[in-house]
DNA sequence: AACCTCCATTGAACCGTTTCAATCATGATT
DNA sequence: AATCATGATTGAAACGGTTCAATGGAGGTT
């Protein structure tokens, strides 16, 4: 028995081929009547339209590439989850890639994803300090639908959604400085990339604004932006630095700097204040409650699958960093 | 400018499209000397396949779909992310849907799937009591490529590759029995569902095995296989129930345990000692490093997808459950 | 020189939809 | 009764690959 295909409907139905595809896609050519008897032989037959022929007649394939750097920080899930179901709204499919933070790996799942047919790309870039963006290049100069979020890269501002982690930074900052903190220090990665040099800012205008002195070695530049990069940056720099108050630039680093904080006997909050950002959602249900920086995830997803549709349409959007309202979620990790 | 087809590269290098597209697929029933000539051709004019005409053609897609409950437990996440780096080496992608528990949901991600023509499925199935498998049973009976993934539907023991839970169980309730404790128990969901009941059955088994009387009242049935679950059921049974070892049903419930019995003021692993399931990677960076039952997620990843390509070629695999053996990480929150 | 083999290449059928200009049917208008 | 307008339906082209029976050509054998 072979495939059926929409002839065998078209004929069992005594109607053209025309009419019953017209019908599927629920053509106001068609009348009812033809509709409901078309109908009733495509349930009949159990007859489903064939997705490779469909997506090789509209040219699309109604579904689009997501990369993240990976799920070892639990943020990423969250986005990941949020994307999906942003998309299925719209009646697309996610397909999703891992870059494990390497540009050359993103590449490569950028060009499978083409090979696939995607109809646009949503892209955490990768936190590689020396990317080779050619690829990506290529393509936004042949205005292929893609955005990037929660982050950019740093010679390429198009089409972003993010938060605005700078604000937030500052905030905090603040705060940390209003609780009568003294000697408030950064934890952070490289300040060539964005995520990074973003909250750096927000860092060091919290000085400036209230006439404190900056001195850059407030700010630690640390590698492995995870739970044990915290610890060991805690190993490394505490006893010689002994900060009161500790931002990091995530929460799973801020919860490794908590852990080997505590480790060492020291009390949170009350001889080091320590925060974090992203909000994970184990932030709230730690031992010590983390003090951090909620990135809107949800608004965030919506708006990049808003503009990247708005793109696959053809609509001509602008190029711009589109950045979000963050919200300072205090909890029992620092003093207020 | 049109599209670069095909023909374009036939009509440039002076051969037959069916030459091209041999070439491209690297038949071997073309010379060498002709598949270098064509090959500079595709170059120069940076033709691409178009991917819609190939599934067409092939009637693939080489995507398969991947259903998970959600990113919140983070266990899923990490199956996420080895699931697709293990498919890639397949030359496939990777689409996802969430079904957050509901079998419902998980019905709609399939049919969408179906519509999108992926080769197969893999399925974490939801924690619902009450599925509707029909569709699920339908795709069975046609013998659609589909495995279940670290558990399966009571109904359906078909095609699924999961760890030894049972076994898993068994190793740390004995570890406890021996360790001295005396009023073990297990917090889990409903045994009517086999994640459950597996480990229901390990943990009855080690005091059958050993001679100790098994009284009922040692499952302690809750909802919410989550932090915010486990703390809820520690509020409701502890004081009454005063244990000193606890199994809960997976890491992130067994985490919400260890937090609520702190705040209580109850040592771990000194008055109680606590145990969880998955080694989930935040597992081992607790304040309280957690005993628990390591899945071996990447191999039964990689098993999931040999299975399963091996349906999609067309093998006749035998339906079976696969249980992959477990290893008992022993850490601080539990008596050795 | 005629015949045979073997290998490389060709060319056309095929896959199952969508789309749209052309046709047909119906009822209204003169 | 002839004409027109409107709406429903048809039929065939188009999409861009893959595949394979048929063809062609070069080299070897008699």
């Amino acid at each position: 028995m072979g495939k059926i295909t929409i002839k065998d409907v078209a004929a069992m139905a005594g109607v053209s081929v025309g009419t019953v595809s017209m019908t599927l896609n629920n053509s106001p050519k068609i009348s009812e009547a033809t509709k409901k008897n078309v109908m009733e032989i495509v349930e009949k037959l159990g007859y489903r339209r064939d997705p490779y022929a469909r997506s090789f007649s509209l040219s699309s394939s109604r579904s689009i590439g997501f990369i993240a750097p990976g799920f070892v920080n639990p943020f990423f899930g969250e986005v990941a989850e949020a994307l999906q179901a942003t998309v299925e709204e719209k009646n697309n499919s996610l397909m999703f890639g891992i870059s494990n933070d390497s540009a050359k790996q993103e590449a490569k799942l950028i060009d499978q994803f083409l090979d696939r047919g995607v109809d646009g790309l949503i892209i955490i870039p990768a936190e590689d300090v020396h990317p080779d963006l050619t690829q990506i290049k290529r393509l936004l100069s042949e205005s292929f639908p893609m955005v990037f979020l929660t982050s950019y890269y740093k010679e390429l501002p198009y089409h972003t959604v993010m938060a605005d982690l700078a604000s937030g930074s500052y905030e905090l900052t603040r705060s940390f400085i209003s609780a009568g903190l003294k000697n408030i220090i950064i934890i952070t990665g490289s300040p060539d990339l964005i995520p990074f040099s973003e909250r750096i800012y927000g860092f060091r205008r919290a000085f400036d604004e209230v006439g404190l002195p900056f001195d850059e070695s407030r700010v630690i530049i640390s590698d492995g932006m995870s739970y044990e990069g915290g610890y060991a940056a805690i190993d490394r720099i505490f006893d010689e630095r002994k900060p009161d108050g500790i931002l990091a630039i995530n929460d799973m680093m801020a919860m490794g700097v908590i852990g080997r904080l505590k480790s060492k006997g020291i009390r949170i909050p009350e001889d080091v204040s320590v925060a974090g950002f992203d909000d994970i959602s184990i932030a709230s249900i730690q031992e010590t409650p983390l003090t951090t920086v909620a990135q809107p995830i949800r608004p965030m997803c919506m708006a990049a699958v808003e503009k990247l549709f708005d793109m696959i349409a053809g609509k001509d959007v602008p190029a711009a960093v589109e950045k979000l309202p963050v919200r300072v979620q205090h909890r029992n990790s620092s003093r207020m």
